[in-house]
DNA sequence: CGTGTTTGACCGGCGC
DNA sequence: GCGCCGGTCAAACACG
């Protein structure tokens, strides 16, 4: 908490990365054996873990969202809520309302390292196909590119990295997911299904774009500089990109805050 | 009436 | 084997 923070309030997990978003969740000696759902037997969960500012859920509330705290345009449904222990608040669990059969999930907390941040774990069956959103052939080049345009070795550095540098909160790790969420994405644009998942999809792709983007890993993890990313969309695009296949779907929004330290992170 | 929230109970995994 | 804890279910309730 001393500024020094790392900013990218975004981690992403994976089958082969089943980290929890804080210090406090240690990986357990299994970590072979990711987290599953306890009920189903799905071997692959992917994980992301977005940090959000209480601010702009309560923000989003006013748009008429009841305790729903994400911004993200997609019907949750709250189907519990439980105390974690260790943290003095509780943590609420989101079920994707805006399909039938959605596998997606999303559990909300407040994050204890920074009471004013929230923390969103975004959750989804990693077999599931993914069908192709609108854009989303276009995301997953603009992934692909991305994370072929860095050759990082830190990639896998970063994960190998990341015991030894026990961040507060979220990290990001650009890792080989990216690959894998872009292949996922180009994979599964042959796929005729609708687009009820595709906001995952979608998420991964903006995340990850905005995680390997040079400029955000650059400038924020150095010294934390004022980075403004501004992808001005919203609720109002939205009904654009119904007839658009080439904007994004969602929007992302990396605001370093003067005051407050840390970026706004948001995911419509 | 349909949809979403609340809340207690239940289940399964994991550590001791 | 036992207890703890996280995650989910489902009934009751609230709201538009």
């Amino acid at each position: 908490m001393d500024g020094i923070k790392a900013n990218p309030f975004i981690s992403e997990e994976d089958s082969d990365n089943p980290q929890e978003t804080g210090p406090e969740s240690p990986p357990s000696p299994t970590s072979n054996d990711l987290k599953l759902s306890p009920k189903k037997g799905k071997r692959s969960i992917q994980k992301r873990v977005v940090s959000v500012p209480i601010k702009d859920v309560e923000g989003s509330r006013l748009k008429g969202e009841s305790s729903a705290p994400p911004s993200d345009f997609w019907a949750w449904r709250k189907y519990g809520q439980k105390p974690i222990k260790g943290s003095p608040y509780p943590r609420g669990y989101y079920r994707c309302s805006s399909s039938k059969g959605c596998p997606a999930r999303k559990q909300v907390e407040r994050s204890r390292v920074d009471p004013t941040m929230l923390v969103i774990t975004y959750s989804c069956e990693h077999n599931h196909p993914w069908p192709a959103s609108r854009n989303n052939s276009a995301a997953a080049r603009h992934a692909t590119a991305i994370t072929t345009a860095q050759p990082q070795p830190a990639a896998t550095a970063a994960v190998k990295a990341e015991p030894s540098t026990p961040q507060p909160d979220t990290e990001p790790i650009p890792g080989p997911d990216e690959k894998k969420f872009a292949d996922l994405a180009e994979d599964n644009s042959i796929l005729p299904t609708g687009d009820e998942f595709a906001w995952f999809g979608e998420m991964e792709m903006t995340l990850s774009t905005v995680l390997e983007s040079p400029l955000f890993t650059e400038t924020s993890a150095e010294d934390g500089a004022d980075v403004t990313m501004f992808f001005p969309m919203r609720e109002e695009d939205e009904s654009l990109f119904a007839d658009l296949g080439e904007l994004p779907e969602c929007s992302v929004v990396f605001r370093h805050q003067r005051n407050n330290v840390g970026p706004e992170v948001e995911i419509c």
